[in-house]
DNA sequence: ATGACTGCAAAGAATTTGCAGCAGA
DNA sequence: TCTGCTGCAAATTCTTTGCAGTCAT
């Protein structure tokens, strides 16, 4: 155990057991510089992937997932493509969605400015505002 | 046949047979005063729920469906919820997404200014925008 | 010891595909 | 007649679930 105090000390404090896999998965996915996206069979394939010794299964990934999800360590990005992405940016912020690589790009939330938001119907408040700017190769 | 004759031109000009499904199809989705935001397996129940005499197959909605929206009669809604949704007002706009409801909202695009659309990366070229404004329930 | 977590396999959902037969031009 | 379209069922893909065994505390 303890291969990582300091991410161990992350799960937990969000009421997450440090298991060995919650471990492996954290490292991977906060220890990084870029903020990173993927959806949850990438991430098993990507970690899967790498020598580690033991293999976790697909089911683990997306509990894993999940609860680091409602855990505020990870944030939704819904897209196109039918497809869950993940994104390790918890901030709010934009993104520009790659069709030809099916791929997300940041966008920071200060560059792009929202004139006149209309106000929700009766009843409802604004839980979150998400700009996607689809983009595409330039040629033809 | 003809039983809509207007409905067939249309159909007939995007290059798709005016078949009796799609014609259907087709007075469900665009005879109507506002617009509709819907899934295929939606569509699926609503249509084939009502006395229509023959019903139409499943896998005929999801042909249908995207060979309208090829044919540029449907647009696709991309929100939360794994789901895709169509949207039968075609011209560019925005979306309340409603996650008590899991129902779309149009907002029409001039409700909503974008101050400094950021440049998309070298090589690419924004296909379009989309904002959706994720809506909840105003108690708790 | 006791919950919580993992992993497997099965189930479920949404969507696609292959192909024989049917229907519109 | 000749493609294109439909409908069925099977196949795929992505995700969830049930449950027995394992691990963190």
């Amino acid at each position: 155990m303890k291969k990582n105090l300091k991410i161990a000390n992350k799960l937990r404090s969000s009421g997450l057991r440090p298991t060995n896999q919650r471990i492996q998965i954290a490292e991977f996915l906060f220890e990084r510089e870029k903020t990173f996206h993927f959806t949850v069979e990438q991430l098993d394939k990507l970690i899967n992937s790498k020598n580690y010794s033991a293999k976790i299964s697909l089911a683990t990934f997306y509990n894993t997932v999940h609860a680091f999800k409602k855990a505020g360590h990870l944030k939704e990005v819904f897209t196109s493509n039918n497809k869950n992405y993940f994104d390790t940016n918890v901030s709010s912020h934009h993104h520009f969605y790659d069709l030809n690589k099916n791929e997300l790009i940041d966008i920071d939330l200060s560059k792009i400015e929202l004139k006149n938001t209309p106000a929700p119907p009766v009843g409802k408040k604004i839980k979150d505002v998400g700009v996607i700017i689809r983009i595409e190769n330039d040629y033809q």
